[in-house]
DNA sequence: TATGAATGAGTTTTCATTCAT
DNA sequence: TATGAATGAAAACTCATTCAT
């Protein structure tokens, strides 16, 4: 059951030739895929993506080669699911920040999702960064986008029950605002910066996204299209 | 003129190991480089990234593998030749963009600034697309660097002139500001958006950076540090 | 017993970039390391030196360029490992015969050791003419010195428990008498040489250490140093 | 005149895909002829016969391929003539010493020959060490033994004017004593030997080479065959 | 005649994937 | 089911040789 719902949470579904050969059904089994998803992230860290080998992953993970492909067809296979799985954590996390912050005042909505996000991927710092690497190699801009429609999804919901907001097109203010997250946050984790500068630039991270909010919010008292 | 000796300084001077063998003499081989730097362009446009071989590079540029590595003594060093000569480009016009703004409102000079990046790198649309491909893969982080630390500059000075504003930090609302702008403009290209929705985005880019400048100038009247 | 603590210990071990990947463990793949050196010595025999390639190695051993490549990093490595075995080989037979003549009056040594050479260089003529052709295109260098210190250390051992002479520098004659030998049997193999004229040159070339060592011993009577 | 006289040193007539293309006839011509010449021996020695290329070899000359391959069709025939060039050295200068030593006593005859191969050896000591390097690589087997005839022939000639010897197969005796003296030369060549210590063993050489000629010769007084 | 850009066959080496044990 | 030896297509890179200028 636990299983299921570890699947379930993709809303996209993988394509045929990426999905996995099998599920892990026993605790030996789990731990195994547990150990191939770790290795993969450490062989990218520390050799870097065009060192990823098949070979070195399941050499790191501590089982033969033969056994991965028992689990995973193929190498791109293997990405699919360790970004799938990474994707739905962050998705989640944010998910559940929305669905915690609706009814609250906009600036407070700007702030929770800022640090939803932003713990979200420092929490998983290894992976984030690892998988940056990957992102433009495999076909895993569908599992993206996926990942985005559902965190739009969540603020969409979470902005429109705002008190203290309307706007002319929320979608796409909603968009845009996501759009810069992402693509900010991507930069922060990918260019090599101290964690002090980091921290203070996540801190105007938060300062833009309100002030965007403010300024594309329809003024107080204006009529509604 | 102290900013123009920087930037030459800036410059980022290619390592021992990734410089290209010779530079073309003859008309002849300037076309052959031209060619090759184009059909690199193309390759990774059509075929990805992983499918980027020297081979093929050369096959699309009409030479032969051995006339590429005449010039480049390998798949690196043409790639790191190529994406400098790109980021070039982007870091001149908009050098030259806020150069033009000195002395302008602080509003203009973030339009402006928003408007030459974009521009810059819709001009090199399939340039742009296809560097974010390979960013990770070779070692251009210095490059890259190199470049927004051109931008950087160029920037600060441009704010420093603004005659209706001030900052706490302006380091670092620059850094942060220039953050945004290079992570959400890498979002819209990299990911798959309609050219229509992909303006509409743009303008609230630029929006966004008026918003922040806004709110991290300080308040009007209040001393300074 | 001190020598063959000596011995073990001249043992040249491979520098790291020269040594092989993986010993083989099951029977089939010592076949394959079997036929793949044998293939070498072929290969260089038919082919020479130049067109030694990885490939034809491989095909001539009846496996696949990748499997070589499982047990041998590069090319050099697996000169180096053939090379070895054979020095080895050499050295061995050399020493067993020397062990077995102390005592033994001077003449008789001299025509046991250079039979003992000779034998073994003619018993292993393929892979003596092969290695010849590569000994200076690898670093095979360590290895010859390896086994000249294996040698010269039997045959000072041997030649200083002979009852009937003594000398005045011992490891100068020794060292002498050596390169002597080994140049000489060098020339015989390398140079294409009829057998008949190859044995009628043996017997000279014993004839010559003979003399060479009857020359050199200090006169019967004469006073050690 | 000259020119003939240089070419024609050569008994061994080269085979036609192996002869150069054209003799130098101007000043400025030989000039080349020489400078491809020496550079051959230097990048033989600086970076080994894996890396003794055409471009490198010309670079080094400090003329363009092209150039070089005005002088000789292709790589072999370049290193043909180099060889060749060489030998002819070291055959004339043994040549000359011989004829100098008719009717010398057998003992004197031998420290000559020992002597003059030696020096002319050690005279071109880089060209010694370099050509050793190649001359499996290259068709030069032929030029060897053509170098080793004219150097028997002038040896057995000097043997047979000995006053105080005579013997049994003077062809043989000499053959035999030609062979170790080039291989045992070689060994000294070929390994790394301090100056010092080869000087020591080139003269035990001088002393090998009396011994085995003592001991060939026929005993006084006995009858010719 | 000299040059050096261009050629492309040939080499080394890697690595995703299969399959006998 | 797990293993890891074997596979071989495909990649990077070299270098002898040619030929337009």
């Amino acid at each position: 059951m636990i299983i299921q719902l570890w699947n379930s949470l993709l809303t996209t579904v993988p394509p045929q030739h990426l999905s996995a050969r099998k599920s892990p059904r026993q605790a030996r089994a789990l731990a195994t895929v547990e150990a191939i998803f770790e290795a993969t992230i450490q062989v990218l860290l520390s050799e870097g993506p065009t060192r990823l080998t098949t070979t070195r992953v399941a050499a790191r993970a501590g089982v033969s080669v033969g056994t991965m492909y028992q689990y995973y067809p193929h190498k791109e296979a293997l990405l699919y699911a360790v970004t799938g799985r990474y994707l739905d954590a962050i998705a989640e996390a944010v998910e559940k920040a929305c669905r915690a912050s609706h009814g609250a005042p906009l600036t407070e909505m700007s702030d929770v999702l800022v640090k939803a996000y932003w713990d979200a991927k420092t929490l998983k710092r290894n992976a984030t960064r690892a998988l940056y690497l990957v992102a433009m190699e495999v076909d895993t801009a569908a599992l993206t986008e996926g990942c985005i429609q559902r965190i739009e999804a969540a603020t969409a919901a979470m902005f429109a029950s705002a008190p203290d907001a309307e706007f002319d097109d929320l979608v796409l203010v909603n968009h845009s605002l996501l759009n810069m997250l992402f693509g900010t946050v991507r930069s922060l984790f990918t260019r090599e910066i101290s964690p002090a500068i980091a921290n203070r630039l996540g801190d105007e991270l938060a300062l833009m996204c309100r002030a965007y909010l403010e300024a594309a919010k329809r003024p107080a008292g204006a009529p509604g299209r």
